[in-house]
DNA sequence: GCAATGAACATAGTGTGCTATATAACATAT
DNA sequence: ATATGTTATATAGCACACTATGTTCATTGC
């Protein structure tokens, strides 16, 4: 096979969206856990802290449709974070087969500098690219995750 | 706390450019699972398939840096593809610490289908996005990697 | 030539994702 | 009221990513 028909005939996988896009997600991943890190954290946290920051509770149902994992993954992810002290879960009144799920203080205590760690690690990434590029990132990710929502 | 200053206070994780490309490589990662199981593969093997599609054998050392992952994750990989009969492991006659890898033929045999999956999976991930905003997109994509590839 | 340094690969342990399946409680319909 | 189906969570097993560390061979300096 020559050059030529090999590049007709190959993918370049820096056009391909899915292996870009994998490709930035593991430098994202691989960063934030090292500035997680020292603050006791990593990334499989996030979502719970994004979505009981505020201080309410969820089920574990609620918490895997908001973080759009399946149902094993986010019951392993909130039995690691109750054994390090991150998470409460108690029995919800109204339906045995429920748990509802909060944050501890010592979680709470986190936020600003999970947020800090947040803002900077985006800053860095997107340190090239203009306003109108980061805007339309985002957009373009919405329409993807939008296209790739519904299972397959 | 009301909403408004837990507007100001919290962040946005849709405007998070980390946690949506986490969000996105997800969804693509699951999309491709799937399309490749039945063909006995799955995404770890493409960087593996994009090295070498063309025939050719890399050492272990080469593909790790290729592939952009630390090389523990690329051994097991390795591992793994050899177990399932998709890889050749054979040693390097010029330094006996180094082993050249290549394609099985039953590898070989699965590309075009792999191509046509990553197509497919592509085109319906884009769908909703002009071609310059897949240019853009992909622009986007290489400046962050880049901005993110120099460690932490 | 030998000691020290470095490079290539292997192994151990953990986190986060998936699928498949089990268990217990709720809801419904006869 | 009981059987049937559905829903919430748990468990088992695997893939793929990471860090930390060990082993073996190559290289370099003296």
């Amino acid at each position: 096979m020559t050059d030529k028909d090999s590049k007709l005939y190959n993918i370049d996988r820096t056009s391909s969206a899915g292996y870009m896009t994998n490709w930035a997600a593991r430098l994202f991943a691989r960063a934030m856990d090292r500035r997680l890190k020292p603050l006791g954290l990593s990334t499989g946290h996030l979502p719970i802290f994004f979505a009981l920051g505020a201080g309410g509770a969820l089920s574990q149902k609620a918490l895997t449709e908001y973080a759009a994992i399946e149902q094993p993954t986010m019951a392993a992810t909130l039995s690691r974070m109750e054994r390090d002290g991150l998470i409460h879960r108690e029995p919800d009144a109204n339906d045995r087969r429920s748990m509802l799920i909060s944050l501890t203080p010592l979680a709470l205590e986190k936020l600003p500098a999970v947020r800090e760690a947040i803002e900077t690690l985006n800053e860095k990434a997107l340190g090239a690219l203009s306003e109108e590029e980061r805007d339309a990132f985002l957009v373009s990710l919405a329409k993807i995750v939008a296209a790739l929502a519904d299972d397959d």
